[in-house]
DNA sequence: AGGACGGCGTTTTTT
DNA sequence: ACGCCGTCCT
């Protein structure tokens, strides 16, 4: 240690000996180096979760600094919930007052103590994609730009890709703006910037881009700042984006004492502005900066890291690690070629039910598609087979319909200005306010300078509406004055309540027939059950925008199917590492467009998907694919020749080409599925196969998962399907139901999986 | 205001 | 093929 007058407290010295105790030594330096700037590369598996937080802990119970000086900084609220946690057990209680959350959840809590800096006050919006695509849209149409050639979608990339830059509108170039958007596309820029002040929100790229320009303007406020966070400590620092380095080493100035623990070969974030140059350049920026490897792997076999090691030297420009571990052998990595994406499905699906029946568990088991099309074939199977199986990823609670909607009303009680919430509701359930009234509230607005909802009172004490119309605002402006009124005397959950209520919100999904409309009230009921944990509507919406994410608390001995992206950070047993193939896995996209940097963004992702895998790891591509119902046929991806060959161990067939293995014979290509069908090397053309595809039934064994006890249902029966809604069914075999879905057409189902409707 | 029809896009996604 | 969006029609 540096400084030798370190006091501890003696009753934590034994909690201290025992976490310094677990840590190998590369791990012990990374976390004992608590003063100067220290650069942390930590391999998949390595550890880093346990650095970061022994770190803190370590920081602490030295009493080097008091909670509140300590920033700790994540990307997703999970990490953050993570180290959190984890802290505490380390010093044993409640790790709070330590400044620790994503950048934007921190960025907000900045930016509101201070929101008049920057033309903003204290209870800004934080807009959502949604909001923000909407302004996007109405900003390119006011300029009268052709929205079929400059798409909302991508003005507003090329703003987030600016702001992820740390660019202001005064800051970018002409260049930088080229002839996008014909050439206005700073214009647009400013555009929407001088909007979301007008409306008093923020997308949250401004929650980084703000608080730059809240340093720049007050340097006191910054040196406030920098003088308080002694200990800075960054995850996942691969992913930062520029503002948010900007951010960090301007916080960083005084102690200088920042912790970055970040893995080059597994940024996959370039698309969203992650710039892997900031790792790179960290000597640069902080002078006399520690470089710490971690290089020994908890996680996986020899083999398995052996496969990724091999794939991930074919890339150019690392900082360079070498992986290794203990756990030495383990099975090598199964290459499998299969016909097409159904029979991979297939083929997953009986290897899981061959691994489970080995007693595994399947909630060790994951599958990683590189595109989430992927997932459906893996579904239906499942869904065929009974194998549980849970998604993660897809739609965050906050971004359901339903809970938008509910969070507009708040946000418009929270602050009437919120003009974009206003658009959302006023006419949502339908209150005959359609395009007409809504120009003439617009005029209003735009003549008077006023907010929407202050245009709505000052146009309903006019005639200029017609008389259903106007009476249907009155009354809608009334509703929103009383609810704002109540606010004063009610509790925000009886205040919830009483809104979704009064609006007729709740009631237009209960008159709903459609299959998800049961789910969606759930869902809003859930959403006032969050209400209980706040004091009120604005820590709540500040809560409902930042920190709620998925619910993936889906209880249950579940496989595993989510994209590779969404698998950084986790480990399984058994991975499953489908769609191998040019042009799905690199996606031709990536070659296309981002060339030979893609390419190897690409090749991160595959050692992302490989490094999760603790002791079984299964490729596999397929010889045909169908791909926007065309059938297109496909040669193995040039990762698969990438891993060495004392690491893999492949089986496939006649009729791929670019695969040098010799030919097998159909029967024992195929582990656990003896007998199973004829090979389809003997097969002539996808038309042959897909004749056959029909006609190969299930295995009886695997007809018999599930806990599937003939449930009695007759043919014509309604019912209810988690995934598919309502059906009926049709035919009876066994506990096997064929059931005609009212959205989702005909499947074949196991009986456990749907309830009588 | 709301349903019907045609055109288009269809990698990855946190906050 | 499909679903979403925008436009057009009733």
């Amino acid at each position: 240690m540096s400084e030798p007058a370190i006091r501890t407290r003696e009753h934590e010295l034994p909690a201290r000996a025992s976490y310094l105790a677990a840590l190998n030594p590369a791990q012990l330096e990374a976390v004992e180096a608590v003063d100067g700037p220290v650069l942390v590369l930590a391999g998949a598996g390595t550890g880093k979760t346990r650095v970061l937080t022994s770190r803190l802990a370590h920081i602490l119970i030295t009493d080097r600094a008091f909670p509140s000086q300590i920033l700790a900084v994540t990307f997703t609220n999970k990490a953050a919930r993570e180290m959190r946690e984890r802290v505490s057990h380390l010093i044993g209680r409640a790790s709070e007052g330590v400044w620790l959350g994503t950048f934007h959840a921190l960025g907000a809590r900045i930016l509101r103590a201070h929101a008049e800096v920057v033309g903003l006050t204290p209870n800004f919006t934080i807009l959502d994609t949604d909001d923000q695509l909407r302004l996007v849209k109405q900003l390119v149409q006011a300029a009268e730009i052709d929205d079929k050639r400059w798409p909302a979608r991508a003005v507003l990339a090329v703003i987030e890709r600016w702001k992820d830059r740390g660019l202001t509108p005064d800051k970018v170039s002409a260049a930088d703006a080229g002839d996008f958007a014909a050439g206005r596309m700073l214009e647009l820029y400013r555009d929407y910037q001088n909007r979301l002040k007008a409306v008093n929100a923020v997308d949250f790229g401004d929650l980084l881009l703000h608080c730059l320009t809240l340093f720049a303007r007050k340097p006191d406020v910054l040196a406030d700042f920098q003088r308080r966070f002694k200990y800075i400590l960054v995850d996942e620092y691969q992913d930062t984006n520029v503002a948010q380095y900007l951010w960090l080493r301007l916080l960083a100035q005084t102690h200088k004492n920042i912790c970055c623990v970040g893995d080059d070969d597994q940024s996959i974030y370039s698309w969203r502005g992650a710039e892997v140059g900031n790792i790179l350049r960290f000597e640069k920026d902080f002078p006399g900066a520690r470089i710490v490897r971690l290089e020994q792997n908890y996680r996986s076999t020899g083999a398995i890291l052996g496969a990724a090691s091999g794939l991930i030297a074919n890339n150019a420009g690392r900082l360079g690690k070498t992986l290794w571990t203990s756990a030495n052998g383990g099975d090598k990595v199964r290459v499998r070629g299969v016909w097409d994406g159904e029979e991979e499905a297939r083929f997953v699906a009986e290897q899981i039910e061959a691994y489970v029946k080995a007693g595994q568990s399947r909630g060790a088991i994951a599958i990683l598609v590189r595109a989430s099309f992927q997932m459906r074939e893996f579904e239906e199977r499942f869904i065929t087979v009974g194998i549980p199986y849970r998604v993660i990823g897809g739609l965050r609670f906050y971004e359901r319909q339903e809970i938008r909607d509910a969070v507009a009303y708040f946000r418009l009680l929270n602050q009437t200005d919120d003009d974009l919430a206003f658009e959302r509701i006023v006419n949502l359930p339908r209150r005959g306010l359609g395009d007409s009234t809504l120009q003439a509230i617009h005029a209003v607005g735009r003549a008077r300078q006023v907010s929407l909802y202050e245009a709505s009172r000052i146009l309903v004490e006019t005639d200029e509406l017609k008389p259903q119309a106007r009476s249907s605002l009155r009354r809608f402006v009334e509703d929103v004055a009383r609810w704002r009124g109540l606010a004063e005397t009610t509790d925000h959950i009886r205040l919830a309540e009483t809104v979704l209520d009064e609006s007729g919100y709740t009631a237009m999904w209960k008159a709903d027939r459609s299959a998800d409309a049961p789910g969606r009230l759930e869902n809003l009921k859930e959403l006032v059950t969050a209400l209980e944990e706040f004091e009120n509507l604005g820590g709540f919406l500040e809560h409902v925008s930042l920190v709620m994410d998925r619910d993936e608390t889906s209880t249950g001995d579940m496989v595993s199917l989510m994209t590779l992206h969404a698998a950084k950070g986790l480990e399984f047993d058994t991975v499953f590492l489908p769609g191998w193939e040019e042009g799905l896995f690199p996606h031709q996209r990536a070659l296309d467009e981002g060339g030979a940097a893609s390419l190897e963004e690409e090749r991160r992702l595959a050692y992302v998907g490989l490094t999760r895998a603790k002791r079984q790891v299964t490729v596999s591509f397929a010889a045909n694919r169908r791909v926007y119902n065309q059938w297109q046929s496909n040669i193995p991806s040039r990762f698969v020749s990438e891993l060495p060959q004392d690491h893999i161990e492949m089986k496939t067939s006649l009729g791929l080409s670019g695969v040098r293995e010799p030919v097998a014979e159909a029967d024992d290509s195929w582990e656990g599925a003896p007998g199973r069908g004829p090979g389809w090397r003997r097969l002539g053309a996808a038309r042959r196969r897909l004749a056959d595809a029909t006609t190969i039934d299930l295995k009886p064994s695997s007809v018999t998962t599930g806990n599937g006890a003939a449930r009695g249902y007759r043919s014509g029966a309604r019912v209810f399907h988690q995934k598919f809604g309502y059906g009926k069914v049709l035919v009876v075999e066994g506990n096997k139901l064929e059931i005609a879905f009212d959205k989702a057409g005909t499947k074949k189902v196991i009986d456990s999986f749907v309830t009588p409707a």
